[in-house]
DNA sequence: AGCACGCCGACT
DNA sequence: GTCGGCGTGCTC
């Protein structure tokens, strides 16, 4: 008896989570396997699905369609990956086939459904465009059939349309994919330098001794590393992962975003060659796939990459490490919104692997499952930096005092003395504000009028390109002269943001030599290479960035880091705020003194006496733990109790303001706040609202809000309006 | 998403 | 009587 191919396909239709059976044709008998991508007929249309078993059709009688093609050389996922995809789809509760898309989504393709990337699209000669109704896709599929072996960007450029043309044709099955032959290598032309494993101090040595113990039993077990800013994190890592290598297993080394910068690529490399891919956002899409495949393959053996690299397609992952585990962009942002850290725990259940969270700053939620009773964390600490260096001294500045002394500028005068100082030395300085732009906040002083989004609920930023834009949805317009409001000439451009800082510090110190990494700078691909390698290479005295320079940054020239401001993420609407302020300051403070010589860092704040600056200036984890644990357990908020945030946000205010209301009267057995508008009430025309779900039981959440989400789904009224479930929010807004 | 089916208002 | 509105449900 025959059997079908179980197939996930991706309806709109919301949480509609069931296979589809198709029949595999002769051609491709033996090689549509679990796990791969395929190209199915589905209602009139032509889509991509994901095998995901073999099996027949709950009722006979059903005309079962054909498989019409594989999308890759091999399954794309592995059977671990599609486990995983269930237990994301059960916990975020999402569509089990929005799973299997995030996984491959940042790796395969950039945005948009069913594209095919990674092959050449070739014409079917069988299913000809009509030029009167679709001219451009006529245009591309006779350019597609005239010149052959144009990659989709090229065929795109060729025939005069966006490449997103291109993957229209492929999805409605006028071109197809073919395999490609060449491998593109995204390390072509870097430069390759063998590091040998330098010496380990005795407690770097003890952590890779107890770690590498635990490899390759088969069995889950989990470290949280807790290492001083300095304190040779990474050899730890570098060293774990050699040994999970000779074991025969393969390991994943996740970082920030921001901290998987080209020097840590160079790392890796060089340490490993070619047995790391490296899975990155600015990488191109053929790069993507092949690392993809080489992975998948198993002729790569280590992943390195951002929070989607814990998607790598490994068959067996022993080790898997979490760089900096507390930052928040371990979180993704939108649907499904996994945290990457529980995602990891749970590959590694699947896989009976080792899992090593690694931070100076672990969250609340991770030291506490290293230290509380029955901690299911083994803590491994570091207590020193390697080398014998000192921790940076750390003084905090009162700007308040600066006022009183008549000091209005954005710069107190120890800052600048001490800045002064160290130029004349020749050395290195750090300055940290964590607010791109120039200014953030534009207002008449005639009529009061603040210049903000069109589209967003939201304060436009002035750039020194003379451009005012949104940083939610980036709108642009030009800056106007005039008040749009009353016409008055005087506008005032307040709150400072690193193009400021910048402008100012060149005025003040004309021959330091003046570098800013930011969004802004490093737009371009390569930018963020060329800007930390200039400032190492001393192309810099001063270097002024967002949290990029908080993060991993290994600068030795570097002696003072200044913060400009402490309070900015001291005061954000989030139960979070002092949490993510103490590990900023951390971090931040960890670029300073990492050479030969002693570091500083000044901190300048409004809030000198706040618990979150001063243990930072304490280097105190433990003092900051033990308070922000005691003000969390009395306001039970995690990790005390587990929330579940629901965002509802459609174009008329009214409609998502009522959807909001059944949500909430369908909800029981859990606390609940709100419903209320969102703290960003608008973003790109969309108005939001949320509601908050508390609990001491996750399971509890998620049955509460089960029967909310069916309901919205099923009502065809809500069809225009976004419900987004957001388990374990890590931002409110 | 896309499409068909179906059940109520104003038209040749 | 019929054309067409979009609310509802289905796609192997």
């Amino acid at each position: 008896m025959a059997v079908y191919a179980e197939v996930l396909v991706d309806l709109a239709a919301r949480q509609v989570d069931r296979v589809f059976h198709y029949r595999v044709p002769p051609s491709l008998a033996g090689r549509v396997l679990v796990g791969s991508r395929v190209l199915v007929p589905f209602g009139r249309r032509r889509i991509e699905g994901y095998v995901v078993g073999f099996g027949h059709p709950p009722e006979d009688g059903i005309k079962l369609k054909e498989v019409l093609d594989l999308l890759d050389p091999g399954p794309l996922f592995t059977p671990h990956q599609l486990e995983l995809a269930r237990w994301m789809a059960a916990y975020y509760l999402c569509p089990t086939v929005k799973a299997l898309q995030a996984m491959i989504w940042p790796l395969l393709r950039t945005a948009g459904p069913r594209k095919m990337r990674g092959l050449w699209p070739v014409p079917c000669p069988d299913r000809i465009p009509d030029v009167k109704r679709a001219p451009k896709s006529a245009a591309v599929w006779q350019v597609a059939l005239a010149r052959p072996g144009l990659t989709r960007g090229e065929l795109a450029l060729a025939a005069g349309v966006s490449p997103a043309v291109v993957d229209t044709l492929v999805a409605r099955g006028l071109l197809r994919g073919e395999e490609r032959v060449v491998q593109r290598d995204p390390c072509a032309g870097l430069p390759e330098i063998r590091h040998r494993p330098p010496a380990l101090n005795p407690h770097q040595r003890r952590a890779v001794q107890e770690i590498t113990g635990s490899l390759g039993l088969g069995e889950r077990r989990l470290f949280l590393l807790h290492g001083v800013t300095g304190s040779g994190k990474t050899e730890v890592y570098l060293q774990c992962i050699a040994g999970a290598l000779q074991q025969g297993l393969q390991a994943m080394m996740l970082l920030p975003e921001i901290a998987l910068t080209p020097q840590m690529i160079d790392i890796f490399r060089g340490r490993f060659g070619r047995r790391v891919a490296v899975l990155h956002s600015r990488l191109s899409q053929g790069e993507r796939y092949d690392e993809y495949q080489r992975l998948r393959a198993g002729e790569a053996r280590v992943a390195l990459g951002a929070r989607s690299a814990v998607f790598a397609p490994l068959e067996k992952p022993g080790l898997i490490i979490l760089d900096e585990e507390h930052e928040p962009s371990y979180k993704q942002e939108e649907t499904p919104r996994y945290h990457a850290r529980g995602v990891a725990l749970r590959l590694a259940g699947l896989a009976g692997a080792v899992v090593v969270l690694g931070s100076a700053t672990p969250s609340l939620e991770s030291y506490a499952r290293a230290t509380a009773a029955g901690a299911s964390y083994r803590l491994v600490e570091l207590p020193e930096r390697i080398g014998g260096r000192p921790l940076p001294r750390v003084k905090t500045i009162d700007m308040r005092q600066e006022i009183r002394a008549g000091n209005k500028s954005l710069f107190s005068r120890q800052l600048r003395e001490a800045m002064t100082e160290r130029l004349s030395r020749g050395e290195q300085i750090i300055l940290f504000l964590n607010r791109r732009g120039f200014s953030t906040l534009v207002v008449c002083r005639e009529c009061g009028l603040v210049l903000k989004c069109p589209h967003c609920d939201i304060s436009l930023t002035f750039h020194s390109s003379g451009r005012m834009r949104c940083h939610y949805c980036h709108y642009s317009v030009l800056a106007p002269s005039l008040c749009p409001g009353c016409g008055g000439r005087y506008l005032a451009y307040l709150g400072a943001g690193t193009q400021k800082i910048e402008q100012e510090i060149r005025e003040l110190f004309p021959d330091a030599g003046v570098m800013r990494l930011d969004g802004d700078t490093t737009a371009r691909r390569g930018a963020h290479r060329e800007i930390i390698e200039g400032f190492r290479r001393g192309g810099a005295g001063i270097l002024i960035g967002t949290q990029m320079v908080a993060k991993g940054l290994d600068l030795p020239g570097v002696t003072l880091v200044g913060v400009i401001a402490a309070d900015l993420s001291l005061f954000m609407p989030d139960f979070r705020a002092s949490e993510r302020t103490f590990q900023l300051l951390t971090q931040v403070a960890g670029r300073s003194g990492r050479g030969d010589r002693e570091g500083e860092v000044l901190v300048q704040t409004y809030s000198p006496h706040h618990y979150a600056v001063t243990c930072a200036v304490n280097h105190d984890y433990q003092g900051f733990y033990r308070q922000e644990m005691t003000l969390r357990r009395s306001l039970g908020y995690p990790p005390f109790t587990h929330l579940c945030r629901i965002l509802v946000s459609g174009r008329k205010e009214e409609e998502v303001q009522e959807a909001a209301a059944a949500i909430a009267g369908l909800i029981q057995g859990v606390d609940m706040l709100g419903p209320a508008p969102a703290p960003l009430t608008r973003i790109k025309d969309r108005y939001r609202w949320h509601l908050v779900l508390k609990s001491h039981a996750p399971a509890a959440l998620r049955a509460a809000v089960k029967p909310a989400l069916d309901f919205i789904n099923r009502h065809s009224r809500w069809r225009k309006l976004v419900v987004s479930v957001d388990m374990d929010p890590q931002s409110m807004m």
